[in-house]
DNA sequence: AAGAGCTCCAACCGCATCCGA
DNA sequence: CTCGGATGCGGTTGGAGCTCT
């Protein structure tokens, strides 16, 4: 066997130094070349498995640890409707969501609605069902008159775990047009988490708010804000300028900079928490020409 | 307090696609 | 055109941590 170099190839977690590791190559190198860590010996790891830790974990404005909002859950919901499992091409839609949050986001709901569409034919066996009321504090406080508002009040009720996290550009460009706008019922498959809580209650028997009120019930959503009426290639665009890695990165590697890469958010999307800079013309200056074309005018403001 | 059950998520695997030689 | 390596994607799994009884 002489010559031929038994290499011990690293599975399983991963170590803050092999990180560290990965992230110089990206300095040095930008997100590729994954196979040649290991070939240079920098790293145990597969070219794959370097490439994942990357996207998943360790590119920059990455919402770890966050829970999905209302707003992304809808998106995805949405998405995943009109494109299937594309949880890739969903994830371009969602800033600071990789495809592997997509995925795991919608198998867990799929789970529970399965779980819920069980138990609605046996409402007594669900000890879960209190649980996960339990999990959405002060769900039956909510006032009857909020109920148009629940998706986006469930944004910060339903979540008791996760940290409250950055408005993406998504919610952003509707805050002008919040939910409350939306009292209209939308298509039932479209339960985000909060919903679904509603509807577990229900399949036990029980009205959220049956004890005060005896109005006909169901889940309520927002209808698809402006943004997404764009079309599908400018969102794809969009979702890619959105991306703050996109600008990060690639400053950052010399042998890239011959494009002189730059997108037309830069500025706005690493200051999205706060506030946006620019002026609504200068925002939409770099855009394609056609990018709007398939839009829905908005009423002009003397209609 | 402890064990069982459940959820979430990081990471792996296999297949598909891309791309350069 | 073809082949092989690199990369991307979607499905699946295993374990850590949480909740419930």
């Amino acid at each position: 066997m002489e010559g031929k170099r038994v290499e011990i190839l690293r599975k399983g977690p991963w170590k803050a130094e092999e990180d560290e590791v990965l992230i110089n190559h990206v300095k040095n190198y930008g997100p590729r070349d994954w196979s040649s860590i290991r070939s240079k010996g920098l790293l145990q790891r597969t070219g794959k498995s370097c490439r994942l830790r990357w996207v998943n974990k360790l590119r920059p404005n990455l919402k770890n640890g966050c829970k999905f909002t209302a707003e992304e859950e809808r998106v995805v919901i949405e998405l995943q409707a009109q494109f299937g499992n594309k949880w890739a091409k969903i994830a371009t839609y969602l800033p600071g969501r990789t495809d592997n949050d997509v995925k795991n986001f919608w198998s867990s709901r799929q789970k529970r609605l399965t779980r819920i569409l069980q138990n609605s034919g046996t409402p007594s066996s669900s000890s879960k069902s209190l649980k996960l009321k339990k999990e959405i504090p002060g769900f039956h406080d909510v006032p009857l008159m909020e109920a148009s508002k629940l998706s986006s009040s469930m944004e910060e009720l339903s979540y008791s775990k996760g940290q409250s996290c950055s408005t993406s550009y998504l919610e952003k460009s509707q805050t002008s047009t919040k939910v409350e706008q939306f009292p209209e019922l939308v298509n039932p498959q479209l339960y985000t988490d909060a919903n679904m809580a509603q509807l577990e209650l229900m399949s036990r028997g029980k009205h959220p708010y049956a004890e005060t009120r005896s109005q006909v019930f169901f889940p309520q959503i927002p209808q698809p804000q402006p943004s997404l009426t764009l079309s599908l290639e400018s969102q794809d665009l969009l979702a890619k300028f959105e991306d703050p890695y996109f600008s990060q990165v690639f400053a950052d590697v010399p042998e890239l900079d011959s494009g002189n890469v730059e997108h037309p958010f830069s500025g706005f999307s690493a200051k999205e928490e706060t506030d946006i800079p620019m002026t609504p013309d200068a925002f939409f200056h770099d855009f394609p020409a056609d990018m709007f074309d398939q839009m829905e005018p908005l009423p002009s403001p003397s209609e």
